[in-house]
RNA sequence: GGCUCCGUAGCUUAAUUGGAUAGAGCACCUGACUACGGAUCAGGAGGUUCCAGGUUCGAAUCCUGGCGGAGUCACCA
């Protein structure tokens, strides 16, 4: 039983001894004591004055003279304002130091015998990634690795929109004007170069379209359709859709492409599949960059033709009607939600028939307890309507799914927009922040000792944890700022900053590290800097399930920062190598090793490596 | 317009899920040990937690009503 149980524990019996009143444990608040105050842990003795009829006051000082009695841990109390705060002893805090510092597991959970998968990324593959999956990426890789130290068994996937007009675009562009060039031929991530094709169809689009506008059937049709006062380039920018599905020879020719396609016309095919894998080499690229990899791809070209047979099923249940036109609909009102489009009235499938039969096909593969998607926010609805179903479907997992929704990543100039130009792209910002770290290691001089090999990892290392701790910090659902300024700052609130606290104590460790550590246990009076440290670090394994049940990151990138910052305070303030006695420096040699080891295990959740020198 | 989410210092954000004097970082100003790594530490200044009511011993947090922003309401994905 762990600390904070024993004093609910307490409280509750102490109640009752006091009281007569029977209480339960989710009535006891507790919190760790905000450092301006003694103690370790403070309850609040509000809540029972209705059970008492004493003043808070009075009840805090029953109580806590009743724990200092009865829980063994507990040494001393003090009562500010109805609050209790209570103080554990030196000998709690220096066994639960000495069993746990050197523990390389401390935090993780046992296996708790659920699955769970999570799938994030899902990129398309007409275009290189950015900012905005980036963010999805690093969610998505966090949460599962939180997901695994709090005991479950994880499935990381990915779907691949590898097919439709988009990639039909690039093929399209590719075939007509790239004269057969290759990325390797070009110098270029493949990626990159297929996503320039889809740029350049867009601009022949656009060549096409403006040189259109000036024909007479295009007049025409602006006489006829603009509305009242509608300029002109108002008009044919709302029309560009109609003009690409009606008019465009281009369009034309990209529709024809994907109906190939669909046909399975073996050159198109061949095509596709050569454009798709020069893609996957680069988001490949990018992934290793990122240290991110999946257990599983699925491809929208497999899967999207799933989901029918669950619809014809659910047709048959009633939880599904049709139309006249054949069209077939569910009514989602007694949810809150709308009716529901699931299958054209042609019998072809939408984005959701897909999503249904892709659940219920991942079910079969891995037969999780849990599914969790990663996307932005601008597709709430959409999950909420795709759990419904499911749920009405009665799929075994339904109560287990969850939309782990994050909001769009902003510039400090506004919106990303493709056709701006001002989509972050993932590789440039990572190279970005590399470069920053680079010269600032040169400038610091601090590892010219070691290879070139060596220091490019570490610049790698630090610069990667500048850029994954600036967007997991942030909660999720909260949409965010991105400015490319900030998320090189290594100084701060920064990962480089908890970076730099584990180095610190690697190099303590260096010095005075291999020597015998049994004296901490004569340690006799700690530093509340100590406690605070060790307060923190028992609180770790709790934070973890936290961070797992609300499915946010978030917590645990703060948790490291403050963790790193409170060390940063007593690395400044204490001598460890140089502390008074052989036991002060000894217990010291175990806490910075606990901190470390804490940080080392909290950062990596977040999958931020840590060097050990920078 | 309906629904959902967001609104905290100039900027980026936290607050143990209803607890104590709202906590950090950046930027700005001032300092720090002849010592274990200065990517550090300390101090200063910066707040009507969007506004108005309500519930409660207690509200940034919950409820109601506004204001502002974002997203969504396709036989698109």
């Amino acid at each position: 039983m762990n600390i904070i149980e024993s004093i609910q524990n307490g409280v509750i019996k102490g109640i009752k001894a006091l009281y007569g009143a029977d209480i339960v444990a989710d009535q006891v608040t507790m919190n760790s004591t905000r450092k301006e105050f003694e103690g370790d842990y403070t309850v609040v003795a509000f809540p029972f004055t209705r059970i008492a009829r004493k003043k808070p006051g009075q009840i805090a000082e029953e109580l806590g003279e009743y724990l200092v009695r009865e829980v063994e841990a507990i040494e001393s109390y003090n009562v500010i304002k109805g609050f209790l705060n209570l103080s554990l002893s030196d000998a709690f805090w220096r066994a639960f130091l000495g069993e746990m510092y050197q523990d390389e597991a401390y935090g993780k959970h046992a296996p708790n015998g659920q699955k769970v998968m999570v799938e994030f990324s899902s990129p398309n593959t007409n275009k290189p990634l950015h900012l905005g999956h980036i963010r999805n990426i690093l969610l998505g890789w966090s949460t599962s690795r939180i997901m695994e130290a709090a005991g479950y068994e994880v499935f990381r996937v990915q779907v691949v929109n590898d097919r439709g007009i988009a990639i039909c675009k690039s093929m399209l562009a590719w075939q007509k004007y790239g004269q057969g060039a290759t990325p390797e031929s070009a110098g270029e991530k493949g990626d990159h170069f297929v996503g320039d094709y889809y740029v350049l169809f867009e601009k022949k689009l656009q060549e096409e379209y403006k040189a259109w506008q000036q024909t007479g059937p295009a007049r025409e049709i602006f006489e006829q359709q603009s509305e009242n006062g509608q300029s002109e380039e108002a008009f044919f920018k709302a029309f560009k859709n109609t003009y690409f599905n009606e008019y465009s020879r281009l369009g034309a020719e990209a529709k024809e492409m994907l109906l190939q396609w669909e046909a399975g016309k073996e050159e198109t095919i061949s095509l596709w599949k050569q454009m798709n894998a020069w893609v996957y080499q680069g988001f490949d690229e990018t992934y290793r960059r990122l240290g991110v990899e999946f257990d599983k791809l699925y491809f929208e070209s497999d899967t999207y033709l799933l989901g029918k047979d669950a619809i014809q099923k659910g047709l048959d249940n009633g939880i599904f009607y049709k139309k006249e036109d054949g069209s077939v609909w569910i009514g989602l009102t007694d949810a809150g939600l709308d009716h529901k489009l699931v299958l054209r009235s042609d019998g072809t499938s939408v984005y959701i028939t897909q999503d249904i039969g892709t659940a219920q096909k991942r079910y079969q593969d891995f037969g999780v307890d849990k599914m969790v998607y990663v996307v932005a926010d601008e597709q709430n609805y959409h999950f909420q309507a795709l759990f419904e179903i499911l749920k009405r479907l009665g799929e075994p997992y339904a109560d287990g799914l969850y939309h782990l929704s994050y909001g769009m990543v902003n510039l400090p100039t506004g919106k990303m927009k493709s056709r701006e130009g001002t989509v972050v792209d993932a590789d440039d910002l990572i190279a970005e922040v590399v470069e920053e770290a680079r010269a600032n290691t040169v400038e610091r001089d601090t590892i010219s000792g070691l290879t070139k090999e060596q220091q490019e990892e570490v610049i790698r290392q630090i610069a990667m944890a500048a850029l994954k701790f600036f967007i997991i910090k942030v909660q999720p659902r909260k949409r965010m700022v991105f400015d490319p300024k900030e998320s090189v700052d290594l100084q701060g609130q920064t990962g480089p900053y908890v970076q730099n606290a584990y180095v610190r104590v690697q190099s303590v460790l260096r010095k005075g590290g291999e020597q015998d550590l049994s004296p901490a246990a004569g340690y006799r009076k700690l530093e509340p800097q100590e406690k605070e440290m060790l307060n923190m670090i028992y609180s770790f394994p709790g934070l973890i399930q936290l961070a797992a049940q609300e499915y946010d990151p978030s917590g645990i990138a703060n948790f490291c920062y403050d963790l790193a910052k409170a060390y940063h305070r007593f690395y400044h303030d204490h001598s460890i190598l140089n502390a008074p006695t052989a036991e002060a420096r000894a217990f010291r040699l175990q806490l910075s090793r606990a901190v470390a080891n804490v940080l080392h295990q909290g950062m990596n959740l977040l999958g931020i490596e840590m060097p050990e020198r920078m």
